[in-house]
DNA sequence: TCTTTGTTAAGAATAATTCCAATCAAGGAG
DNA sequence: CTCCTTGATTGGAATTATTCTTAACAAAGA
C-alpha cells in the first residue's frame, strides 16, 4: 500500500479508505460492496469515486478485475497469478493458489501468442453441500429488517436492495 | 402433447432463425449480434425474443453462456466442454479444443466438491500481432458510414452504435 | 369451438456502469 | 503567501445491457 504514495497516485482519504477495505480482502468484492462498507466510516463517499479508484488501481495493476459474474464486476486485490473456485449455488468465490502447467499445443494456437491464463473451477461449497438442496436458513437484512429464506446468504436484500447487509438469523 | 412437452420447445420461425444463426457459429456472439443479423432476414424480430430464446436454449443446455466479457454476455452453441483463447487487444474469442488434466489437490479444495472448470487463455491474435501496435486500419460502418481507425475491427460503431456493422476499408 | 399453454413484440423498468459539470484540495511557481 | 494548475470528488444525469410486463397470438388438446 505504501507504494501508492509515489507514482503520482494521490492518497486521498477516500482512496485510503478504499485501499484499506481492499487490503488483504479475499472476498472478491464488487464496487457496490466496497461502496456499502466504506460508506459506513465515510458517509460522503460516492459510488463514482469507488469506480474511479478501482479503475485507477486497475490501470496500475494493483487490483485485478474478475469477469466471473455476469451481473457485476468483481475486484481482486491479490495480484499474484492465481485461479478461482466458484460455488455454483451461492456464487461464493475463493482463491486457488496453485500453478498448473497448461500449454496449448502450437497446432491449436491459431497463430496467437499466448500471454497467460486463468482457470475457473466450478463446484459446490461446503455450506451448500451440507444444506443439500432442501434445508434452508433465514437471513435478515441489517438495514431494513426484511427476512428471506434461502440456502445461502443472498448478496442483495430482496426488499431494500442493499448489498452485503443480509446475515444469518439465529 | 407428451412429445411436445418433452421437447418443451416450440420451433417458431423466430427461434428457427436464431438457431440457424447459431448453428456452427464459432464467433461467440452476444445477444445484440444475433439480433442485428437475424433482423435482416426477419425485420419483426425483437431483442427480447433473442434473450428469451437464449435463456430457453441455455436451460436446455443447447448453448453455453460465456462470462468472459464484462460488457455483455456471449453465447456459445458449442456445448462440448472446451476452453477459450481471447485476444487481449481486439477481444476476439476463439475455441481451444483440448483437455487439460487439472486437479486441485484436496488440501486446497476448501471443502468444495469440484464439478468442472473452464480455462481462459489470454494472448494476442495473429492480426493484432502483425499490426504490431503502430499500424492501423480504417473500418467503416455498413450502416451509417462512419469510419474509425483502429488496430482491430471495433465490435460497435462509435457513431450509430450498431454492433457487427464495422468492416475493413479497402 | 373453447381452453390451455407457451411465444412474440414493444416498450417500460431495472441495475450496473460511465459520463459530466461543478467544486475542491494540494503542490509548484512566482 | 497567493495564484494557478492538476487531478480528485460528488451527485446527478446519461447510457447500456438485460429483465419484466402486457397484450395479442398461435398451435394443440378436449
Amino acid at each position: 500500500m505504501e507504494r501508492q504514495r509515489q507514482r503520482g497516485f494521490k492518497l486521498t482519504p477516500q482512496r485510503l479508505a478504499i485501499l484499506e477495505y481492499l487490503d488483504g480482502n479475499r472476498d472478491h468484492p464488487a464496487a457496490e460492496d466496497i461502496y456499502h462498507d466504506v460508506k459506513k466510516s465515510f458517509p460522503t463517499m460516492s459510488l463514482a469515486t469507488v469506480y474511479n479508484t478501482l479503475e485507477a488501481l486497475k490501470r496500475r495493476g494493483e487490483v485485478v478485475e474478475l469477469t466471473i459474474d455476469p451481473e457485476r464486476r468483481h475486484y481482486d486485490p491479490n495480484t499474484e497469478p492465481h485461479h478461482h473456485l466458484i460455488c455454483q449455488r451461492c456464487k461464493k468465490i475463493v482463491d486457488v493458489h496453485k500453478e498448473f502447467r497448461i500449454n496449448i499445443p502450437p497446432a491449436q494456437r491459431q497463430g496467437f501468442r499466448i500471454t497467460g491464463n486463468h482457470i475457473e473451477f466450478y463446484g459446490v461449497c461446503p455450506e451448500c453441500t451440507r444444506k443439500g438442496g432442501v434445508e434452508m436458513a433465514v437471513f435478515k437484512c441489517e438495514s431494513c429488517g426484511a427476512t428471506k429464506e434461502g440456502r445461502c446468504k443472498p448478496k442483495k436484500c430482496p426488499k431494500c436492495g442493499e448489498t452485503g447487509t443480509m446475515s444469518k438469523q439465529g
